[in-house]
DNA sequence: ATGCTATGCCGTCAAAGTAC
DNA sequence: GTACTTTGACGGCATAGCAT
């Protein structure tokens, strides 16, 4: 199934067959809100070009997002057009793939290989189903891969939230240590402490929970501008084969 | 108005990955 | 080996929409 056109941008797509424009993608965000990182995952901030993405546990569909036209790819921190051309268009085509373009902003993809989470049935355990999936790499992981780890941070969208959490960490964080400080000695020291670093360690938790979701919630916007592309893609290839079948029907007549 | 359901966000825990 | 980071899972809470 990896039926792809690439001449004048026409792809047919098994995921937009079937399903009309409006529809998928909010059906699609649905899905995908309880996608097992193990299948698939994203960090990306502008253009995803070209991808490959496991469907139903063991087909996989090449799909192209609009490399000769204008793709608008949504971030988590604005909704941002971004013209692309031939220049930035890497195709991905097996797992654990990872794409950048040879702009400045840094994209990373990353296609994972897995069975489906349907695969688990609701008897087993949540341990067990931890158990048996297996986690997929870590941003910095993909990102040593690429070998440009120091570009990490830097390329990623600045986000106004979270400098504003930055500082209130930061204040949080000095607040608790001032308290923790005054407190007593002896054994009381060694309890103190505990406290203050599991509240620190709460803290942080808290934050990277937040930074994860919205690296989840930027994924969601991708793979629901790519439905909606794709979709694009399947209505151009239609039409293109009905106006060559009127012409080969006017030729044979 | 009330109850129900769906949805979204948050904090926390746990486990795997990563850095040192 | 250990501390730290990342992220799925879970439960709680708030809100909106709908049916009664």
């Amino acid at each position: 199934m990896e039926s792809m056109v690439e001449e004048n941008g026409s792809t047919v797509d098994p995921l937009s067959q079937g399903s009309q424009s409006g529809d998928a993608a909010p059906a699609i965000a649905t899905s995908v809100q309880s996608l097992s990182r193990s299948q698939h995952h994203l960090v990306a901030s502008t253009s995803i070009v070209q991808l490959t993405l496991p469907l139903s546990g063991t087909t996989q569909v090449q799909s192209v997002i609009q490399p000769n036209q204008q793709s608008v790819i949504q971030t988590a921190t604005n909704i941002q057009p971004v013209a692309l051309s031939k220049a930035n268009v890497i195709l991905v085509s097996k797992p654990n793939s990872v794409i950048q373009t040879t702009q400045g902003s840094l994209q990373t993809l990353q296609v994972v290989e897995t069975g489906s989470d349907d695969s688990f049935s609701d008897e087993e355990s949540p341990k067990k189903r931890r158990d048996i999936l297996t986690r997929r790499p870590s941003y910095r992981k993909i990102l040593n891969d690429l070998g440009g780890g120091e570009i990490a941070e830097g390329r990623l969208p600045p986000l106004e939230s979270s400098s504003e959490c930055d500082s209130n960490v930061d204040s949080e964080v000095s607040s608790h240590s001032l308290h923790y400080q005054t407190a007593y000695t002896g054994h009381g020291v060694v309890v103190e402490d505990a406290a203050r670093k599991r509240e620190l360690r709460l803290l942080k938790n808290r934050e990277a929970a937040r930074e994860c979701r919205r690296k989840k919630k930027e994924y969601i916007k991708c793979l629901e501008n790519r439905v909606a592309v794709l979709e694009n893609r399947n209505q151009t290839l239609i039409d293109e084969l009905k106006s060559l079948k009127e012409l080969y029907q006017q030729k044979t007549d």
